[in-house]
RNA sequence: GCGGCUGUAGUCCAGCCUGGUAGGAUCUGAGCUUCCCAAGCUCGAGACCCGGGUUCAAAUCCCGGCAGCCGCACCA
């Protein structure tokens, strides 16, 4: 379909429907429970961990069901966040990148202009005996190899009629042709007003931006903006949590070079760092020996992938997300065919991560050269062109290099590969959660709430606070069951007010992951926490 | 959208076949106790998806709706 795969983007969209967390809760459970711990899928156990601990909470559950949506609790919001920010700061910062933040309604020209008014609407028809639903265009391409792209609705009525097209399940009658669109629609202004769309991706905010932040910040290519937002993607049926969303989040860059020039200034950071890259058909089987792990320098030199620019990008995505708690053998690049790219694509590369719903595309990088821009000039009847001022006074339409992340399913990979089962050790589930993403970087509990401990440990929380550090403050229950609840979110260090510390000024630091403890001094734990969450050390030794 | 399965406290389950006070665990709040890994005791709060039907009486039986899961289709 010529959504995101024709177009080469990301399909972030991801839904899952909550609809009614009784729903979505629920059905966990009766699924779960008729089976064992061992043989519930992981994601199904998840789903009900995250809604019972605050990450995630189905959308409008009060009214009942809402599929494709889904909200992030208190501890799934400061997760997310952190993820966010760590991509701006891994992506963005370190490369001087721009960023801004564009509307999520989008009049219908530039949506005609991107594509996605003919790209995001299906032809449909049903089968009028078994009901079974079809894509009109996908019967008469099956039928004569013959690429309806962009074909208007009587052209393939016509051609249904002609070729004597019927269900290819129960050889009905099939309906006439129905539209799908999976953008959805508003108006601008008073009740007839213009017709909007919510926006189907960040991305073509950046494009229309592009001209001015050109000007205004020193007419010189390369310029990377990037953009962290909500994309609506109007989905048939949603399904698989936050896999397939109708609301979801993305963040996407934009890389804008002179296609005569494309290099990456910080190129020389990845040089040596492996990318897997596997090319196989979409339904093909991914087997580990054919995944070759080539270094970003390999990969350009090779030809594998187009230039220097997409290899830093998806060198620094591997980075990401292993700095994310994602392992590099639970992922790799697959090389989109020539076939599964649209016309004007240099080269599309998807970053698939291997989960229990199977894998999982979660990044799409796209070489789209100057397609967007072009088709933006055209239609806007404004000159997008660059002068470049190496000597050869050429004027030029950019080329583009687009890494697309999808945050949501992102977000439920870490998930899946940080979630840690009950064993002897530690009896009880938790997230294994890099200190950077972490809801907070620490609790604070008194070991008891008697002698003072109570407001020394609350003293403690309060300097923190206001020194930025995210930190929570427990004094109820056993000082095991306050260590188990920040274990099942995932913080990283838990500090204990006890008798030594009105005696002597120190706290015990206790790591998660081996649960062992050191003892530390009061003035130092500001300095110590942000230094361990920066090594990143979750065990004692 | 089609088919199968399912819907009981925040969570996990029992009760339904054979209609008659909805039970347990966990979680949670208060108090007591406790000097470090889900301890104990006391007290408290909390549920039958919605609507209709049958019946003296419905969580239970029947019909419809809604939602979820799985499969198909569709979709990244």
């Amino acid at each position: 379909m010529p959504n995101e795969r024709q177009d080469g983007k990301l399909g972030a969209s991801a839904a899952t429907d909550a609809h009614g967390i009784h729903g979505a809760a629920r059905n966990f459970q009766s699924s779960a429970s008729h089976a064992t711990t061992s043989n519930m899928p992981l994601h199904e156990k998840l789903m009900e961990i995250v809604i019972k601990r605050s990450i995630l909470l189905p959308s409008c559950e009060i009214y009942g069901p809402q599929g494709g949506f889904f909200d992030y609790g208190p501890i799934g919001a400061l997760i997310k966040h952190n993820v966010e920010n760590a991509w701006r700061e891994h992506f963005l910062l370190e490369d001087g990148f721009l960023e801004i933040e564009s509307s999520l309604i989008l009049p219908q020209a530039p949506l005609i202009a991107s594509g996605h008014a003919s790209n995001f609407t299906d032809p449909i028809v049903n089968c009028t005996k078994c009901k079974h639903r079809f894509r009109a265009d996908a019967l008469i391409e099956e039928k004569t190899n013959h690429k309806m792209e962009g074909a208007s609705s009587s052209d393939i009525a016509n051609k249904l009629a002609e070729l004597k097209i019927s269900c290819p399940d129960c050889k009905g009658a099939l309906s006439d042709v129905g539209y799908f669109n999976m953008m959805f629609t508003t108006n601008v202004g008073p009740v007839d007003g213009n017709l909007a769309y919510l926006r189907p991706e960040t991305a073509q905010g950046i494009f229309m931006d592009f001209q001015r932040i050109f000007r205004n910040s020193g007419s010189k290519l390369p310029l990377a903006i990037g953009q962290v937002g909500h994309s609506f993607r109007n989905e048939i049926s949603p399904r698989q949590g936050l896999v397939r969303m109708r609301e979801f989040t993305q963040m996407e860059i934009e890389y804008f070079f002179d296609p005569e020039n494309p290099k990456m200034q910080n190129f020389a950071n990845v040089a040596d760092e492996k990318i897997p890259i596997i090319e196989v058909g979409k339904d093909e089987h991914r087997h580990k020996d054919k995944i070759a792990h080539l270094t970003a320098s390999e990969a350009v030199s090779s030809g594998t992938v187009p230039n220097e620019i997409m290899a830093y990008f998806m060198a620094k995505q591997i980075k990401f997300y292993q700095m994310c708690g994602i392992p590099y053998e639970k992922m790799h690049f697959r090389k989109l065919a020539a076939n599964e790219t649209p016309h004007y694509s240099k080269g599309n590369f998807d970053l698939e991560v291997q989960t229990s719903y199977g894998l999982i595309e979660t990044i799409g990088n796209a070489y789209r050269t100057d397609f967007d821009l072009s088709s933006h000039a055209t239609h806007s009847k404004q000159d997008l062109a660059v002068l470049i001022d190496d000597g050869s006074k050429r004027r030029i339409i950019p080329h583009v290099v687009e890494p697309s992340m999808g945050v949501d399913r992102m977000f439920w990979c870490i998930l899946e590969a940080t979630y840690r089962p009950a064993t002897k050790e530690k009896e009880w589930e938790w997230f294994d959660l890099p200190p950077v993403i972490a809801p907070y970087l620490a609790c604070v509990f008194p070991l008891m709430k008697k002698d003072g401990m109570s407001e020394a440990a609350q003293q403690i929380v309060a300097d923190l606070r206001s020194n930025h550090l995210a930190v929570q403050y427990s004094e109820t229950g056993s000082i095991g069951k306050r260590y188990a609840r920040a274990d099942e979110i995932g913080v990283p260090y838990c500090m204990t007010i006890d008798y030594t510390t009105l005696e002597d000024k120190t706290v015990t630091l206790r790591f998660r992951n081996d649960g062992k403890q050191v003892r530390i001094k009061i003035d130092e734990i500001e300095q110590k926490l942000r230094e361990y969450a920066k090594e990143g050390k979750v065990t004692v030794e």
